[in-house]
DNA sequence: CGCCAGGCCTTAC
DNA sequence: GTAAGGCATGGC
């Protein structure tokens, strides 16, 4: 076992593992109290990502992260993380706006993540017309059924499936286990990317909207879900996804920017998020609507 | 019971 | 290109 720490001086703007690991981002990382998602984590409970065949643990303490992890899991968790964004810029460059603002305010320490493209491109066909909550157990059984068993300090761990092992799965299979109509999205998208005919990971060396629209050729993935993909994974940090609570905000608060198609409404309410690090604000808003701390 | 959840697909115009 | 209808599942 490797062990390490991560102090606080390192995380510029602050860094809080609840907020930024259970704000509907990433469900790749499961928590050692099995509490995910409960209001009231707590303190000393590790989270725990099984990722490249390596199993990393990590908690807050008073003074920053430590972690144990089978592998030096400091790079791992500084890109999973994104701790080395300086946070405290990007707070700084949001734009002057009451919604924004009171977010921000509201949710110090939260971070964007950066998830594998696969990964991420599965979790999110998960993702339509469902709950945070349940898109993390349809993600956790994904892993469970299909995933490489890892042991680390004696528990199992689930690595996500490669592409080879999700393409062995049904349609009946994940109807099975619970995915719905999403069932028949997963496994074709999981063939395409077995079988070489196409790559989220390739999508990162376009342009924004064309890495959008490339990602829309996967079974299952429209525009907002390639948005995630693109704002979670990939490194767009303009992306804004328009999921049902972004829609609710433009249309409480910034109607202007509602112009009829997805394209169109998503770069106005990109330009009011302030370009750069829209997705970012898009974070931040999201969460603190879902969750109702703030409302619309 | 109805409504909703980090929507997408097919079909019709 | 845009609009309407269908689609699984579980929580409230």
């Amino acid at each position: 076992m490797e062990t390490g720490a991560i102090p606080d001086g390192d995380l510029t703007g602050g860094f809080d593992a609840y907020l930024t690991i259970e704000s509907g981002q990433t469900y790749r990382w499961t928590r050692s109290d099995g509490r995910l998602y409960a209001a009231d984590p707590s303190a000393d409970a590790w989270y725990e990502l099984a990722i490249d065949g390596e199993v990393i643990r990590v908690r807050p303490t008073g003074d920053g992260l430590e972690w144990r992890s089978t592998t030096d899991a400091d790079p791992i968790i500084r890109r999973a993380l994104r701790l080395d964004d300086d946070l405290e810029r990007i707070v700084d460059a949001a734009p002057d706006d009451p919604l924004i603002q009171a977010a921000y305010e509201a949710h110090r320490g939260l971070r964007l993540v950066r998830d594998p493209p696969f990964d991420t491109l599965i979790s999110f066909i998960c993702s339509a017309q469902m709950r945070v909550e349940r898109i993390n157990t349809m993600v956790s059984t994904l892993a469970r059924e299909y995933g490489t068993a890892i042991e680390f300090d004696g528990r199992t761990h689930h690595d996500f499936p490669t592409p080879d092992q999700l393409a062995t799965a049904t349609e009946s299979d994940l109807r099975d286990l619970g995915l719905g109509y999403r069932a028949p999205y997963v496994v074709d998208t999981a063939r395409m990317v077995a079988d070489g005919e196409a790559h989220p990971a390739d999508a990162a060396e376009l342009p924004y909207e064309e890495a959008r629209e490339y990602l829309t050729r996967f079974v299952g993935v429209g525009e907002k879900v390639a948005d995630c993909v693109l704002l979670f994974s990939l490194g767009f940090d303009e992306a804004v996804p328009l999921d049902t609570w972004i829609r609710k905000a433009i249309a409480a608060t910034y109607p202007e920017c509602d112009r009829g198609s997805y394209a169109e409404t998503s770069r106005a309410i990109r330009d009011r998020f302030g370009g750069e690090y829209a997705g970012y604000v898009q974070t931040y808003v999201f969460h603190a609507l879902r969750t109702g701390t703030l409302s619309v």
